[in-house]
DNA sequence: TGTAATGTTTACCAATCGGTCAAATTATCC
DNA sequence: GGATAATTTGACCGATTGGTAAACATTACA
């Protein structure tokens, strides 16, 4: 008798370690372009490269696929703001975090894209992720702010709308990649528009948070 | 014999006018959630509340309703950038474009998100018009920039990336909504969230910009 | 008021959707 | 090598998909 997903044995098999990865890695694909809704399991199961039944009997529905591959990248995202470090020194630590959220919109663009596509569609799967760990997360590093800002060290400024902005900037390179080369054209749309970026983007924030001692 | 959509007498009825204002709304409703895969007639035709075949009276496919509203949207969301005076004075246009962004991202939200899904989808039906309008709209605003900051009355940056953000911070918050409002908490998600957005983001930009006489 | 054009509905279609099932195949372990 | 468990497949299911055909109802206009 199969039973799908080792719910015999608890232990996951190489195949099944293999298998689910590649599943995965489809579904990343799919879902970060259609959204959730706009995808089917046949096509994932193509991009897959196996039949229906067979990537069904890894993960039972497409939700749970789904709910898989959220799970799995939503602790990722969250890496760079996690490494941010209230001992730092301030400007370095801002910089180094728009820096790192670049890198992944340049490297993660699909990652990025299924968030993107799930907060559009009001965030029904992770709504309470939202509210829950990402919430403390940001409260925790709004105060850290919030402190650099009540010692002197930055210019006042909230701290919120500040790692929003941080957000929506950076992702906005992976989310809006074809907006942001269409516009920029053919000859600057190459790699360099990351640098471009970032050069940019550490100035604005950077620059913006400085204290003017006028 | 019915002829879809007047292709005899070339004018439209009043019904016409008033069905397809209807539809479109609801379209506007669906499209803007689920994105265009997945999104069905027969979804918007029940929020538009009409039946199926109904509603492909007015338009034959789900494409060309998809089509119709992305037109209709397009020239609307453009109107800022439009309105950005090359005459004006630096600081309060910029300010003014901030203001204004942002109060569409609040009034219309549908909107923001249906071009938000498209763009996550590769633009596969805008793709023209971003290359064509919408690169010739912002090369024209980005030589008006530029030459600002060569006339030393703001800060030298790169006027594409500056309005990369400038879209991207202020749409943040009709396609994030659901993002921003979990992490502001229930207590501060009130409509006073886009006056603080407002204020942030006008302090960001605006003293970024400002010439630094040190 | 009659009539032609416009608008609406019911019934339907083939294709695709998410998902199941049992049989066949392959891997694992003694 | 054989038993047993894990994996894969093709055939299939009912529901939903985008869309059509034709009958029916309503409107506009002479």
């Amino acid at each position: 008798m199969a039973i799908p997903r080792a719910a015999k044995t608890q232990r996951r098999t190489r195949i099944q370690e293999e298998k689910e990865e590649v599943i995965l890695e489809a579904a990343l694909d799919v879902f970060s372009v259609h959204g959730f809704r706009g995808s089917t399991i046949d096509q994932i199961a193509e991009v897959a490269g196996m039949s229906k039944p067979n990537l069904l009997y890894y993960f039972r529905t497409k939700e749970a696929m789904h709910r898989a591959l959220i799970d799995r990248v939503l602790f990722t995202w969250l890496e760079p703001l996690r490494a941010f470090d209230a001992n730092g020194n301030p400007e370095s630590e801002i910089r180094s975090y728009i820096r790192r959220k670049l890198e992944m919109a340049r490297d993660f663009p699909r990652e990025s894209r299924l968030f993107a596509n799930e907060m559009l569609q009001g965030a029904p799967h992770v709504e309470d992720e939202l509210r829950g760990p990402l919430k403390s997360l940001v409260d925790e590093k709004a105060e850290v702010i919030r402190a650099w800002a009540k010692a002197g060290k930055i210019a006042k400024c909230d701290p919120y709308h500040l790692i929003f902005s941080i957000w929506s900037t950076t992702q906005h390179y992976a989310d809006f990649d074809v907006q942001v080369r269409a516009v920029l054209g053919q000859e600057h749309s190459g790699e360099g528009r990351f640098e471009d970026a970032a050069r940019y983007l550490e100035q604005l924030f950077v620059d913006g948070l400085r204290m003017r001692h006028t």
